[in-house]
DNA sequence: GTCTATATTAAGATAGAC
DNA sequence: GTCTATCTTAATATAGAC
């Protein structure tokens, strides 16, 4: 019903908020930044959004229901084995483009607590994908670890997967996107190795080869 | 030359801070949140500080020094074998004290940006006091890895130090403290476990079983 | 050193014309 | 649907009395 340049200005608003708050912060941001940046007034923002807290709400829907489908996509199908580290690399690339909200967690949540439950359910699924992707590795005898090793050994990973865009960002700033994310996947993989087969062992050297001279050249000037 | 009374109320105001900034969070807790704390009024506060910036900077000062010291520690004499999990326990606990500056550091130094170089520098240092303990570890043949795995083990290992505090303060809110450290060494020593060599290895699974006995009562709740 | 009272600022938000 | 102008609020900060 709504006209279609209504629909355009409310999504260049959602649009032109992610940018800010990835490049910005969010909490630097302020609504008559985003309204600037798109050459608009900030009434006519008002309009749209009717405070700065209904965007990043808008955006978290986003960001919860992309992330949701792809975590929950080796919790329905077990991926193949090969795989397993492209699907590393797309969680990565999802989590990376809603950054904004892991960068200043802490105080999002306070701000507005309604996203709490929710964060938390996402980070649960996280820790559910990432035990579905080592199930699926140990099953095709992969890797093999103590089944009391497995809970600590995935709390591992998830934390790693949760923070490795912050601890990138806090040594290096803003590296190219799949260079930051290429590496996150490689020290995944690092956390990994020790468990892998003496046969897997040499084709994951293989690709950890390929990873490390991808990273390589930027890393040298860490 | 000041009063004995100037002193205290200084220093009050800053062990006040420290409180509310590590409870409530820093950027949520204002200057006069800190002055009704302390039954003394804002303007009491500002002769004292100029501003909470200055606050601020003071007590990252406090933490740079005291976590400073920790860290070089190990770099200026190798620790004994035994007392790593000790040493590892005693940096977690130090960074505690000051956690509120890891919970929204993005924004922290973006508001703060002569933070940004000194709080690199800790990082840099911590790395430089994880990778002394692994060649301790590793002279005394207690672990062993490849050359070439051993840097990324290591930024793990950083990583984990580094953010373990806020994760495990995402995913439970405010546990006991001892149990939080407890279970971040419990973590940093899971990451190493399959470096271990076999003599080393049920010895430290014997440790790892003590630590998860103090840890799993509430890890049970999680 | 400490207080009360007040000024300043910046962000969030609304009203009403077009 | 968009603009300009204005209001509100909360946090930071200062002035001046005691």
């Amino acid at each position: 019903m709504r006209s279609e340049l209504a629909v355009k200005t409310r999504d260049r608003i959602l649009h032109t908020s992610l940018l800010l708050f990835n490049e910005e912060g969010e909490p630097s941001t302020t609504t008559v930044d985003i309204a600037n940046e798109m050459d608009i007034s900030p009434g006519n923002l008002y309009y749209h959004f009717r405070g700065k807290d209904i965007i990043i709400a808008e955006l978290f829907n986003q960001f919860e229901q992309g992330l949701g489908e792809i975590l929950n996509a080796p919790l329905e199908q077990p991926l193949n084995v090969e795989d397993n580290w492209f699907y590393l690399y797309v969680v990565f690339e999802e989590m990376y483009n809603y950054r904004f909200l892991y960068r200043n967690l802490s105080d999002l949540l306070r701000r507005y607590p309604e996203l709490k439950t929710r964060f938390r359910r996402v980070l649960k699924l996280k820790r559910a994908a990432i035990l579905a992707v080592w199930e699926t590795l140990t099953r095709e005898a992969v890797v093999s670890a103590a089944d009391n090793e497995v809970e600590a050994l995935v709390d591992n990973m998830v934390l790693l997967l949760n923070y490795w865009l912050n601890y990138d960002h806090l040594r290096h700033d803003s590296r190219a996107p799949a260079l930051v994310i290429h590496q996150g996947v490689y020290q995944l993989m690092v956390m990994i190795a020790p468990y892998l087969g003496e046969q897997q062992r040499e084709f994951y050297e293989q690709v950890r080869e390929i990873y490390r001279t991808i990273i390589k050249p930027a890393a040298e000037s860490a």
